[in-house]
DNA sequence: TTGATTCCCATAAAATCCCATGTTATACCA
DNA sequence: TGGTATAACATGGGATTTTATGGGAATCAA
């Protein structure tokens, strides 16, 4: 199908009264190689919105498929409420996604949206508790690799 | 792409008005042979933005779905923080990129960077820090290694 | 009809392209 | 070998395009 695709970086974006977004360029210029639409669902364990492309999902239904000895009954479970909560949101000529009050509401997303890049996938995240996340994130990373200190630079 | 390929030297170049600065043209070769954009992210351990090709993180996105991983949240955490921090930089037909804000505070940079090889990626260095951590190094190195004496002829 | 979704146009700021120039490195030739 | 012509590179500045974002009109659903 295609060469490698990453979603990388972290980017603000606006999120206007009628509810839309501007999905970030990046991230558009690789959905577009395949489609017009992202999928998003809720995030299992934070309290943030995942979107993905519609291939990486088929991708997981394939696997399920074909391994199914392999796969745990609650991997199965996961999966298939994975699949009831995802949507697709198809993207304006501008760009925006208009994201549902759903997603909204788990990811405690108001006025203002942050996209992270996780590489096959993405999240969004309200800034204050992106900000928090990050922290955690950063101070489990020391902990488990103590010879990475932090840099005077930052903050 | 080429088997092998390293980014070598240290090469010093301006950082202009717009935040532009030359891509080395040793590096841009090896780049090009890919791609027209390197991936750069701050580094974990030195006041410095590192630098690698995209087939780089592309590897480890591989690596992070296939163990069919994909609601864990103990998915390693500093991919997690590397695809978030990381961004494409593509560079015009003149060979230059344009480093994020973010970036170049993380580095302490302002109107020269330093690019000092490092074999599969590069690190982009303010002057000033460079020769100061490539001072601790070579001390470090000393030190660890009692029969390498300083040469007289050095310096 | 009413509320919501989609489409289209407008705009400011930021990113990118393109041309010009000085400088350095390389090739070539007598 | 020395010296010059040529090419490659780094860098500056202006023009052009892309992006994010706001708002109105058109479309759709209940």
């Amino acid at each position: 199908m295609r060469k490698t695709f990453l979603f990388l970086d972290t980017i603000v974006n606006k999120v206007d009264a009628k509810g839309r977004v501007s999905l970030p360029a990046d991230y558009r210029a690789i959905v577009k190689e395949t489609a017009s639409e992202i999928v998003c669902y809720r995030s299992f364990n934070s309290p943030c919105i995942e979107g993905c492309l519609e291939t990486m999902l088929d991708k997981l239904a394939d696997e399920m498929d074909s391994n199914l000895d392999f796969f745990s009954e609650t991997q199965d479970e996961i999966s298939n409420l994975l699949f009831g909560d995802s949507k697709r949101y198809p993207f304006d000529s501008t760009g925006r996604i208009m994201l549902s009050e759903k997603l909204l509401k788990h990811a405690g997303i108001t006025d203002t949206a942050v996209f992270v890049g996780k590489g096959r996938k993405f999240q969004i995240w309200n800034p204050q508790n992106w900000e928090k996340e990050e922290e955690r994130i950063r101070a489990a990373v020391l902990k488990n690799r103590p010879s990475i200190k932090k840099s005077e630079n930052d903050r």
